[in-house]
Order: structure tokens, then sequence, then C-alpha cells
DNA sequence: CACCGCCCTGACAACGTTGTCGGCATGTCT
DNA sequence: AGACATGCCGACAACGTTGTCAGGGCGGTG
């Protein structure tokens, strides 16, 4: 509960119903009826010491009597420290489940600040992202941690000029030096592709996402490195990019089982294009024929038949990690900017353990 | 791209790297550069006509120049209307798809008006919703839209008087009048308990969410006229609430089912408790005996086996419909208060559509 | 008694912006 | 030519708050 700082309690309030709305009483208004000066009451509402206690006492009860709510934005434009005591976020979209439990994460961290969240999705938008971090620029919020999601950053660097703290997170911002909260996507999506080679997969089908961000690159890249490192064949077919949604993925799956080779297993690189991949196999009935490993964990995952072997990231801990990342540049501005790694785990339920139907392969 | 009113276009900035932080350009600054005078780079900023062409162009090459950026926080202080742009929500938890929905409903309004979204989760805990109401309203965000957990809102009624509109969604607050955007919890909830009925089950449990809830009640009401309407028995032991989480949900269930005279079928109120109930069922291996319907829809509900019959909310539409609500009582203060109902849908997919094994009952 | 220091309080300016008003050109009409 | 309207621009105050500083009262000390 560390909002205190700006919080009075009004515990009480006649509520007349139909009250005429009057407009939100200042700091003058309270010092009128409790009859002291403006300043002290602005010292008492901020707990400032050297107030004696009679008039604390006059001038809370005066608070009280009128609703009074300081007003934060106009502290701020006079206040030394000039914080807002608002952190912005733009992710891909608050509604995905990943990011809404990074948005979570940073809550969780923001709160402990006082400090509230503004939270927008950017929908894959180049042209979003920049007028979304202009807009919470304007509403001068003390920090920004965004997801990036245009091609280039660059024009960041003015921002930072400023002196605004800006952490990167799920993805590596290009022509800016900022911090970054990233997964292990490259090792990871190895990872789970080596689980796949390992069960005698050699045909393993790639779906990625949005072929435009770093995520689709080092998931490619780890997928690529795990199968030569066992010197399987790669296949220019057998991979896609740019799987958009769930439907999107449900189609690359199916126009790629119709091959004259056919993958017999699929790593599936994000968390809407594995269900889509889920969900072309069960319309095809080959559910239990063919390996799928996902990355991204999801909510029922292992309730499904099989269940989803997948390689889960930890979203609320990269959203943890990001905003003690902001708060921190926030008292120490000059730390130099680093890159952190926030690892996965592979969990195993059952796609991912299936066999090859066909051992030529 | 409505935000473009207070957006200035920084089209190209010399970034060299390791720049001295300094601090963010003020109007004062632009129209020292720009050798006109403070209003005049005000005017241009806000586009007023009867700037002449020369002047616009020379104060916004400064202002792109300079990286200026306009101040809104200042900005609201002193213009009329007193916008600060930003709407704030309450709910929940913002990681919940459900109300990350509702979320996400609400932003995509609030960016059509040109305002951001600050929002923040309630963890059922009465006193953070009355911390964060306070915390919103120092902040001045122009309205607030509340799923209300706290037993009472009387609280609200001093924030009305101020002029703060406010809307409630998901749930209805007590003590307060405002405007409400719900589902057809009790005719919806009857309509998923016909249908099991239908299917010939007698035996029917229900577990319920947060019983201070009115959505807990509500759907609670509805269990219970259908049942009446059939004449069916009502047994306190085939009723229980606030499974808070999918475990206790999952826990509950399974107690349910070692009663000597268990239930046949399950009404599941929320999300995350369907999923609990369907845990326990996969857990006992009796997904294909027991009937579920459960109330919310979410993602999966289909490729699960059986697929999960649910009544389905529509949270991206109760999100538009709220946030519209807000807005348009901001221009219109006066009009009456209203409550507003999204109608639910039911979804069947197998688990509601299973006969009852023991047809004794 | 004069002086110092401490505690409490208030007057005033300033934060970055916009509303109001007044002034200077220029053009138009009688 | 004089009166008047119009277009463009700037000086000034104000929004609600906090930082700075000065002043009054009071007790203790030389």
């Amino acid at each position: 509960m560390r909002y205190s700082r700006f919080v009075m309690t009004t515990l009480s309030s006649p509520l007349d119903g139909a009250g005429a709305a009057r407009s939100r009483a200042t700091m003058r208004d309270v010092a009128a009826l409790a009859g002291v000066s403006l300043k002290t009451v602005s010292r008492v509402v901020n707990r400032e010491p050297g107030v004696s206690g009679e008039l604390v006492a006059r001038v809370s009860r005066a608070a009280e009597q009128l609703d009074y709510r300081p007003n934060l934005t106009a502290s701020n434009l006079r206040r030394a420290d000039r914080r807002t005591g608002t952190v912005g976020l733009l992710v891909e979209d608050v509604a995905n489940p990943f990011f809404a439990d990074i948005h979570r994460g940073v809550e969780d961290v923001a709160r402990r600040h006082g400090a509230a969240v503004m939270a927008a999705s950017l929908d894959g938008d180049p042209e979003s992202e920049r007028d979304l971090v202009a807009a919470f620029a304007s509403r001068r919020v003390d920090g920004l941690i965004l997801g990036p999601t245009a091609r280039e950053q660059g024009y960041l660097s003015a921002e930072l000029r400023n002196g605004w703290p800006i952490v990167c997170v799920d993805r590596v911002p290009r022509g800016v030096e900022v911090d970054v909260v990233l997964t292990n996507n490259r090792e990871a999506t190895a990872e789970g592709v080596s689980h796949l080679l390992k069960h005698g997969h050699r045909r393993i089908g790639f779906i990625g996402g949005d072929s435009r961000l770093s995520t689709a690159h080092e998931r490619h890249a780890g997928y690529l490195a795990a199968l030569a490192a066992v010197g399987a064949v790669v296949r220019d077919e057998w991979v896609t990019f740019d799987a958009l949604t769930a439907e999107g993925s449900t189609a690359m799956v199916r126009a790629m089982l119709d091959l004259p080779e056919p993958p017999t297993a699929f790593l599936t690189a994000q968390n809407l294009i594995t269900m889509g991949a889920v969900r072309a196999l069960r319309e095809l009935g080959r559910q239990h024929e063919v390996a799928v490993v996902g990355f991204d964990d999801f909510m029922l995952a292992d309730l499904l038949e099989p269940g989803v072997t997948v390689v889960a990231q930890d979203p609320r801990e990269m959203g943890h990690l990001t905003a003690e990342i902001l708060f921190r540049r926030l008292e120490h501005s000059s730390e130099p900017v680093r890159t952190h790694v926030v690892p996965c785990r592979l969990l195993a339920r059952g796609s991912g353990e299936i066999a090859p139907a066909d051992t030529r392969g």
C-alpha cells in the first residue's frame, strides 16, 4: 500500500444522493476552511514535519470535509523530482496471455514503488509504436517499457537524451542502446528441437511468427543449430514465418503436411501458433501421430490430448525483472546498459514425445 | 491515429551515441530558438488557426531540432476542459483472460478518443480498491471504469459529486448510482442449467466464485431458478462458493463427487473454476461421464476432450460498451444512469451434452 | 538585558502551459 | 482621406502545487 503518499482517507462523507456536481476542492479551499495558509496544507498533505499537532488535525478535518484529492499533475509540475508516479508499457497486445502476464508482473513492481501503469497495444504496427511513445512522453510517464514491433528504434535516442529511462522486453530493439530483458530464445528453441530429435524425428517443421521480429529469427536460428548439431537435413519447405494468428498457423501446418515428404514433428514458435497447430492436427485426426513442441506455455496445455510439450517462458518474471530495472535506472541513470536473460524450461507433456510414424526418414 | 492532437513528428534526429542527458525542451526553448513568442509556439503545437505559414514552419523546425514534446500535464492544468486524456481501469486481475479482454476493449475505444488507459488489479482486496481509486483520482484520470470488489462503493459518491465520471463493469456496485455494464448472469446461468436438465441430469452441482460478489449471487439465482422451473431437487451439499482459484475448484469438485449422492453434472460459474473442474474430472478419468457447463468461454475449450460446453460472455464487447458509455458521459454528464446488459451465448461442445451415467436420479 | 538559535508559519515565485486581451499592420468601405 | 474590420502576434495572468526564504514567538545563554 505504498500509494499512501498521496492518499487521504475520506472515511465518511454525507451521501446526499443527487448533490449538484461541484468541481474538485483545491488546497486553497482546504486552507480557507481550516484557516491556515496554502503552504501549511501542502505540508500536512505531504506529511512534512514541523507542523503543530493542532493544525494537522484542523487541516485533515477540512480536507476530509471537502473530499480533497491532491492534484498529482500539478504537484509534479512544481516538485523537484518531476515524477508523475506513472510508467508506460507498450506491448503487442494486452489481451494476449503472454503480454498480459508481463503486464501483471510490471504492475506488481510498479505498485511497490507507488507508481501506476499506463498500457497500450501495438498490434505489430510501427506507426502505432511511434505514436504511442509520443503520447506517453507527452503524458510524462517516468519511464517506458517497450516490446518493440517496428523494424527500427533509432527514434528513441532523442527520448533517451532527454533523460527518459527506457527498458525493452521480449524483443531486441535496433538502432538504440537500452536495457533489454529477453528469453533465451535460441537455446530454448534448440532444446525443444533436440527433444524432438531425441525421440527419433528427422523431418521437423518450423512454424515461425512475425519475420520482422528478433524473436522469430533467434528461434529459427536455434532450430537450425539443433538440426546442424546432429547433421539433420534442413529443407526450406519445412520452414515458414509470419503465422500471425492461430488461424494462419492452422493453415500453414495443414499445407506442410500435404508436402510429398511432410514433417513428422513441428516446432511452433509462439503461443497462438502452437494453438493453431494443435487445432490443425485435431482437425486431421493426427494429434497422436505428429509431434509438437511449442514455444510459450499456455493455460490448459496439459489437459489437451495429448498434453502439449512446450518450452515455457516465465512472462510474469520477465515483467518483474523489467520493471525492477526500470525503477533502478530511475535512481541511478548512469549505470551501463545491460541485457538480461530469463531462461525457459522444457515441459514434457506428451505431444513432444510421440515417435515418428514413418521411420524411413 | 487520433493521438495526433499532441503528437509532433520528429522525423530525424542526430543520434550522437552518448550525448549528455539534458532535460526536456519547453515551449520557451522552442520559442527562443524560433525567435517568436511562447504563445505562438502554443498555437502552432495545437494547430490553432491564425499563424502565418512562415512562422509555422520556423516553429516546427525548432521543435523538431530540440525534440520538443508538449507537456500534457501542464497543458491540462491550464486548459479549459481540464482533460488529461487518460482513463482509469480497475479490475480483478489484468492477467486473467476475461479481464484482459475487457481491458483491450476499453483500450480500443479510448484510443479512438485520443486517451490512454491506466490499469491496475484489485485481487479481491477492498483496501486496494479504495487506494487505487484515490491514486487514479490524484492523477486526475478523466474517468474511471471499475469492476468493484469491495462489499460497498458508497465512498464513490464523493468522487461523483466532484464530477468524476465512473462506470462499473461486470459487477454491480452497492451504495452508489452509476452506469453499469453487465452480463445477463441470471438468465445465462439458467440457460446453462436448463441445458443440463434437458440432457437428463437432475443432480447438478454448482461451483461458485467469490461469494461477496454480485455475479456469484446472480449466477446462483439462475441455477436455482432453472431447477425450480422443472421441480428438480436442490441440495445444499451440491452448492459451494468461493472457489477462488482453479486449484480450489479442483478440490471442491473432487469433494462433491465423493458425496453419497454425487452430482452427475456441474455448472461452474467462472473461467478459472471451469478449468479446475475439467482438471478434476481428468484426474479421476471421469471426463466422459460427468457433464460440465462452464460460465465464461476460454481459449482451447473446444479442443479439450470432450470439448467444454460454455455460456460465453463477450468481454471485449463489454469493454467497448463500457468505454463508450464513459466517454459519452464525459460529454453529457447529466444523462440518467443506466444498466446495460450484454447477452451470453451457449456454445455446446460436448461436455454439456453427456447424459447422466446413473439414470436412477 | 541583549543576543542567539530553534520551532512554527506564511508570503512569494516558479513549474509549463493556455485563455484573454490588446496592439500593430494591412486591407476595405464610405 | 478617414473610419472600420480583419489577420496576425505577443504580454500577461492563471491553473494547483512546492521550494525558498523571511518573520514572529519563545526559551536559553552570556
